[in-house]
DNA sequence: GTGAAAGCGCTAACAA
DNA sequence: TTGTTAGCGCTTTCAC
């Protein structure tokens, strides 16, 4: 014969549930479906309510998914969600994703391209309807053309201009711009501007470059392969009278530099924190950047157009004595500075 | 006519591979399960191969589930994965759980009942496998009937006597024994356990509490409730010279003490670190707990019984002088410590 | 209002 | 070795 096991998952189907109801099958599925074009009877919709509950029927999500050619989920594809920043942000897509009436599938790169690939593949073989893709590992060009001509609409995390997908990204500009004025008021003549592996701070500053009379240098550190000694050991050496740094990641104790040295420093952070030791804070609205992924997915899903969407995010330079009031117009919590470790008293 | 959109996915199906190739759908199948019992040809395998790579096809999962009755998913069922302990669990889960073949699908419930209840159903719904159910909410005895009569083997990371689920969970008392024990003879005489809302910590220090000399208190403290200052007010209040806290809660700054008050601390944790200001560590094999969970839940849903596990892996007390060898012997590194913010300087 | 029918894409028992 | 076939559980058009 044929039948897998009988009855695969021991479970209850909507065919149970109209017998048992006197009813079609198709009934069953109408009002599960809330189809308005189809009036069931009262009596009739009381009838399958009650069968539905006596039996406690499921309805199969897979085969729903499978006959409509849709599956309600959205994937997200990044290097780790173990760090505080990673996780905050796998849980705010999850929040947005869900609003939305999508389910949310999470894989996790460890920032290797192998496993990166497989988990793009596993995704597009689950025929899921959306992926917002952060990028975490490099990759050729080909690999990126072969997304670009994928049917299953594809949402970068940051704006690669060479990459033709679409994309929601910070727009570091304004913060920065306004963050090396504030520290060239304070005197600084020389500033140091950490930016990671897979991010265009970089290049974002590059532009800004002849905007400033004091001298800037960036330095590329990532989280997955770069120690804090090594961060430490540059800084040291160069000694910059101002630092722009990514917050949260630990890099920004005052209380590690020689007192001889004490720059002036600037974080860049989605969840701002009083930090007297700081001279500010570039904010990177967090909430706002994850909605609007969401909203430009979804969009793509729901409305497919051939356009490519790319959304820049502006960011804004904060003095530190406005960071407490920013904080208090914030609609998140800083949920992780809650869990910060300190390292002992030292 | 019937059909949802002729080509749901715009994609190729094994269909188009058979007629392609000029086989027969269910040599495509045999081909891709790489089924035993029957030996294509080579020449017939090269031809199906050529074809699916040349027509990109990639086989439907949602098909596959559906018809094999088994989706190949384990679902997590977690109160929040933006602390670092949350997002080190999910992450080290989704580790195990790929590694024996199988998917993991993450929910949030962010300690709410009807987000955990959705959730539930979500995954009952989508014919996962197996579910990893770490409480957050309170529920009530009929909600845990209706899991402990659910097809899905579900397994819980606490052990709850009453739930009649497989569970895996830490042993706690030989780690509070021997750091009891330890404290006791540093001269401690009265000891504050701090326990969290939802695990057994407060029973199982009750069972060892008949051996003790000195006195032995509890506090019930909770992530998604209590705050810091609720900790520290009955703490400088009662004044216990012994502490046992969860780490990495942010709890364990002796800073935070004033100095004519300078009690002894043990911290619980998975991912002990070198703090000179701890008598030591109780620690909690994190690996190990988590390779074991998902050990028994792969067990269940492959061969299933009826017959519940309970597991419970031992804890053991590191005095401070060896902890650093412990963490040199441990497999995993301590990946979230790198990204503690600090708070300023104070 | 209701029900019959035609599949979504895939698998696996069985026949050839 | 290869092909045929009967579904997995659900949705939706179309005729009654």
């Amino acid at each position: 014969m044929t039948k897998p096991s009988s009855k695969p998952f021991g479970r209850v189907t909507a065919k149970d549930v109209a017998e048992r109801a006197g009813v079609s099958r198709s009934l069953v599925s109408m009002y599960l479906s809330g189809n308005k074009n189809a009036w069931l009877s009262e009596s009739t919709k009381q009838r399958i309510d009650e069968v539905i509950k006596t039996l406690h029927y499921r309805p199969n999500t897979l085969a729903q998914a499978l006959r409509r050619g849709k599956t309600n989920t959205i994937g997200l594809l990044m290097g780790g969600i173990a760090d505080p920043v990673g996780g905050m942000f796998a849980e705010a897509v999850m929040d947005e994703v869900e609003k939305r009436g999508y389910r949310l599938f999470i894989a996790v790169t460890r920032f290797d391209r192998k496993r990166e690939r497989d988990a793009l593949a596993n995704m597009l073989n689950y025929q899921i309807d959306g992926i917002i893709y952060t990028l975490s590992a490099d990759s050729d060009d080909d690999f990126f053309r072969s997304l670009e001509n994928s049917s299953c609409p594809i949402l970068l995390t940051e704006n690669h201009p060479e990459i033709n997908l679409d994309s929601v990204c910070f727009d570091l500009r304004p913060g920065m711009r306004d963050a090396i004025r504030h520290l060239e008021a304070q005197g600084c003549r020389r500033v140091l501007c950490l930016t990671g592996y897979f991010d265009r701070t970089q290049e974002q500053l590059a532009s800004l470059a002849g905007e400033f009379a004091c001298k800037l240098e960036t330095y590329r550190w990532n989280l997955a392969t770069n120690t804090h000694e090594e961060f430490m050991e540059r800084v040291l050496l160069d000694r910059p009278d101002g630092i722009l740094v990514q917050g949260n990641q630990g890099l920004d104790k005052t209380a590690w530099f020689p007192p001889d040295y004490q720059p002036r420093i600037v974080e860049f952070n989605m969840l701002p924190r009083p930090a007297p030791a700081l001279d500010g804070v570039i904010h990177l609205p967090f909430r706002r950047w994850i909605g609007k992924m969401v909203d430009v997915l979804v969009g793509q899903i729901e409305r497919p157009s051939a356009r490519r969407v790319r959304v820049e995010i502006p960011t804004e330079f904060v003095p530190q004595n406005r960071v407490s009031e920013l904080l208090r117009s914030l609609p998140e919590k800083n949920s992780f500075s809650t869990y910060a470790t300190s390292n002992g008293g030292r």
